[in-house]
DNA sequence: AGGAATTGCTACCGGTCAGTATGATGTGGT
DNA sequence: ACCACATCATACTGACCGGTAGCAATTCCT
């Protein structure tokens, strides 16, 4: 996309402003395929949502499927590095999965157009990103899992199946999505608030 | 669809045979739909997997949406029925939202594949019969607000929100359509067991 | 200023697919 | 035997849309 230029000086800004339009080409993007779907949306109007033209859109993406897989990549890419953060913290198994349950819902809040749009996308995604998608995910997946597998040795969880309790955990956290929406009667802090709660008992944290 | 006929016996004969029709095409768009999603799928496909042609579809079906629409009010059915039967039944709150957790999961399990397409394709359904399964939703929602709100009020269940709890019960329990697939490690039975163990914990249960 | 590369638009193509017009075939009633 | 209707196939259409070719405008360097 941004060709290489003799100004290195000069290249930095114009990569800058190549940005900011593929940003906002992505933002337009996101609210239609939130509103309508990834299929039904065209091209067309993405670019006339700002103002441009489908060429334009073009210019700036390689085609439609690179702008739901940047959405699929950005969603997992905040997800993983909760995870990540909180593993890295070595904290005892119930403020980690507390904090990772936390983080984990406000990203769900924050940007939950695009995780609703990843969720209800997937099948859309081409083979190798969905593969790169699904990698990441047995990550998360794996790192929860050390989380509870921790929680329950040390007697801190009472549980079952590791496999199950790994998915309600994400699952309840996930499917915030489905339900939340702007405005909403309570603060993003007091949902956050009492996922964690009701995260840290289904897992029979005491 | 079924012209009434003279001869009733004949008609009723002639009924079941195009009820059959109707049922297998319906199973051949489930597959389709499940594997492929909605859009992507054409009429044709879903006839030719039966080996017969796209009118023949169209004369037992109005159009594509009417199969959706089938899937959609099938699930929304099962579900409502389950926690309709367990209000009725008058249960103390622990043991109801056992039993509701535990059918409803069980209907994830059974119907996985409708279960799916409904969550992924809701955006596709025409606006009436959107609003008719949103009705219902709103109605399952408040049956099981009902028993969340008895067992607070007795002191079986411990949860601040009770709209969040509800949220966080059903969530957790229609999540799991996105993790199983079969052949599954465990029976459908040890999942519903465990599922209705996370539930009670999530919400107090002592 | 002049020229060249970057950036964007107008206009079009090719393919797909829901839905249908029309007619062939079978079946039951008389 | 013959009609009338239900049932389904062949073949088509009309609309839509992702992607692109080719040209216009703008900008930046010398």
């Amino acid at each position: 996309m941004s060709k290489a230029r003799n100004n290195p000086k000069a290249a930095s800004v114009w990569d800058e402003v190549a940005e900011l339009k593929r940003e906002k080409i992505l933002q337009s993007a996101v609210d239609l395929f939130y509103a309508n779907g990834y299929l039904p949306t065209t091209m067309d109007e993405i670019a006339e949502s700002i103002g441009a033209t489908k060429p334009f859109v073009y210019y700036h993406y390689e085609n439609k499927a690179e702008l739901l897989s940047e959405i699929a990549r950005r969603t997992l890419r905040e997800w993983l590095g909760v995870t990540t953060r909180v593993i890295e913290q070595a904290l005892p198994p119930t403020e980690a999965l507390a904090l990772a349950a936390r983080q984990f819902t406000l990203i769900v809040l924050d940007m939950h157009k695009l995780v609703s749009i990843y969720f209800r996308e997937q099948l859309n995604l081409p083979k190798a990103v969905a593969e790169e998608i699904a990698q990441m995910r047995r990550e998360i997946d794996t790192q929860v899992r050390m989380i509870l597998a921790d929680g329950k040795t040390s007697g801190a969880f009472e549980f079952d199946d590791l496999a199950v309790a790994s998915q309600v955990v994400t699952g309840m956290v996930s499917y915030v999505f489905a339900w939340y929406h702007e405005p909403s009667r309570l603060t993003k802090e007091a949902i956050c608030d009492q996922m964690v709660n009701h995260v840290l008992r289904s897992v029979g944290a005491r």
